[in-house]
DNA sequence: CAAAAAGGGTTCAAATAATGAACCAGAGGT
DNA sequence: ACCTCTGGTTCATTATTTGAACCCTTTTTG
C-alpha cells in the first residue's frame, strides 16, 4: 500500500456519527505508527483536505472537498440530475431508495431519499461504502459491471456482515449468473440484518454499469405484493437515471427488463 | 514536499472548464516525471478519487469527493447555511457576492451568487483558489486570519495577477494595516482586470477569521454610491454569516462595524 | 501508405523520502 | 508531587518513490 492511499484512507474514518477524530484515535483506527499517522494528517491539512479544530486539536474534513465536489457536479452532475428522480421512486414506493456509484471494488452512495412514512425504517449512512457481495446493489454491480470484479473479489475470503451474507465463491458466482438473467438483484438480510434490498445497474457513457439503484425494506414489512411492485418500477426508474446520466442500458438486459415489466 | 501533496495537487488542476486531463498534460502542468505523475493517477484512482474515462484514457474527479463532501456538509452545512445569505445579498445589490473559506495560504470559495440584473458580469470560478494578496478577500484574511499568514505570504516574492495587483511587501503590509483599522478591504484590479471588490472576514468558534465574503464589481460600473452602500450592506450580511456558522465578531472589529453602518 | 510523432503505460537501479522507537511537553487527574 | 493520557517531534534505518529509457498503440503527416 502506497503513501498515498494510507493518508487518503485516514479520511475515510470520518462519518456523521464521527466527525472529528484526533490523533491517537487515528493511531489505533488506521493500526499504523503515530508519527506516520501525524505527518499525513499535516500533510492533508495543508492542502486543505483537513483542517484541526485549534481548541480540541482534533481534525475535520476540509473545504477543499467541498471545493472539488463543486468541481465534480459542475462537470457531471449526477447528484442534481438524479435526485428527483430518487425522490420518486422513494415517495412512489413508501421505501427508501439509493443510487450508488462504483468506487474501484465498492460503492459509494450518491444520493438517497426515505419516504419516512412508517415507524420501522432503513438506517442509511451515505458516509459508508456498500460491499460487493452483502447488497443488492453490490450484485447488480457485480452482475452488469466490468468483468473483472467478481475474480478481484475472490482473490480473497468474503467478509461476512451478518450471518446470512454470501461468503462461498462458487454460491456467489451462481447468484451473479441469475442477477444476470433475471435483470433484477435481491438480498435478504445480507448487509444489516432485518433489511431486504432489490438493486438494479445504471449505465454510463457505454455498455458497463457505473452505479446502481436500490430499494431497502425492513424485512418485516417486505410483502409479496412489494416483491411484485417493487422491481417493476426499479427498473422503470433506473432505465430513466441511466438516461438522465446519457447512458444507454445494454440491449440484452434491456430485453429482460422488458419481460419483467 | 512530501509525496502526498505532489499527488493531491493533481487535483486542483481540474477546473470546469478543464474537467478531464491526460497523463501527458498532467505532466506538463504538474512538471513531474510521466511514471510518477501516472503513479499517483492510479492510486487517486484506486481510491475514488479519481476515475478514467475508458475511451479517452482521460482521467476526472471521482465519486469519492461526494461522499466525503456529504460527511462534511452533515458535519459543518456551512454551504447550506450560507447559501441564502449570499443570495439575499446579491439580490440586494444586484452584484456577485462569494464567501469563502480559508485553505492553507489561499482561499477556497464556498458559495456565490449572481444577480444576473446587469448586462455585464464578473465571471467567478468556484474551482480557482484565490491568492491572498491580490483579492479583497485575500486582504480581509491577512488582516484579521491567524497572524503567521502575512510573515508565511512575504517569505516569496509575490506575484503579480494584473498589473495593479501589490506585489511590494511594505506596500502590502500597509494596505493590510488599512484594512485592519477600516474593517473593510477593498481592491481595484488587483486580481482580474475591469473588477473591482469588496472583502470582509467571517469568524468561526473564535477569534480568527476562517473565510470571507465579499463583493465583486465590474469597475466600470463602480459608483460612488455603490462604493457606499456596499461595505455597509457586506458588514451586516457577514455578521449574520459569522453568526451562522456559530462564530462571533471579535470586539474590537465590531466596535468598527458599527461606526462604519 | 509508410514513417514518424504523440499519447498512455511499464521497468529497474539509484536515491530520496517515509518510517517508527524513543523522546518531549503540556493538561488533567489522584 | 506523581502518574498518565494527549498531541507532537527526532533521527538513524529502511523501504518506497523516483525518473531515464523503453514498449506499445493510435493518430498525424509528408
Amino acid at each position: 500500500m502506497g503513501t498515498i492511499t494510507k493518508a487518503l484512507n485516514l479520511l475515510n474514518f470520518f462519518s456523521p456519527s464521527h466527525p472529528e477524530i484526533g490523533l491517537t484515535e487515528f493511531r489505533t483506527l488506521s493500526g499504523q505508527d503515530k508519527a506516520t499517522v501525524h505527518r499525513h494528517l499535516i500533510e492533508l491539512a495543508a492542502n486543505g483536505f483537513l483542517e484541526q479544530n485549534p481548541v480540541t486539536k482534533g481534525y475535520r474534513l476540509g473545504p477543499a472537498i467541498l471545493r472539488l465536489a463543486a468541481v465534480r457536479e459542475r462537470l457531471f452532475p449526477a447528484r442534481t440530475l438524479v435526485a428527483p428522480l430518487v425522490e420518486r421512486l422513494a415517495t412512489d414506493l413508501g421505501e427508501l431508495v439509493h443510487v450508488s456509484l462504483r468506487e474501484g471494488d465498492h460503492l459509494s452512495p450518491l444520493c438517497h431519499h426515505d419516504a419516512l412514512i412508517h415507524g420501522t425504517r432503513v438506517y442509511f449512512d451515505e458516509a459508508e461504502l456498500l460491499p460487493l457481495h452483502a447488497t443488492a446493489s453490490g450484485l447488480a454491480m457485480l452482475a452488469f459491471g466490468p468483468d473483472h470484479l467478481l475474480s478481484d473479489l475472490l482473490a480473497d475470503p468474503l467478509e461476512a456482515s451478518t450471518r446470512f451474507t454470501i461468503t462461498d465463491p462458487d454460491d456467489l458466482r451462481q447468484t451473479v449468473e441469475r442477477v444476470q438473467t433475471e435483470g433484477v438483484a435481491f438480498i435478504d438480510q445480507g448487509f444489516e440484518l432485518h433489511v431486504s434490498s432489490f438493486g438494479v445497474p445504471v449505465f454510463g457513457d457505454l455498455q458497463e454499469a457505473v452505479g446502481t439503484m436500490a430499494v431497502a425494506v425492513p424485512t418485516a414489512r417486505m410483502t409479496d405484493e412489494l416483491k411484485r411492485k417493487i422491481p417493476v418500477a426499479l427498473i422503470e426508474a433506473a432505465t430513466e437515471v441511466t438516461e438522465e446520466l446519457g447512458g444507454t442500458v445494454p440491449p440484452h438486459l434491456r430485453r429482460i427488463w422488458l419481460n419483467a415489466a
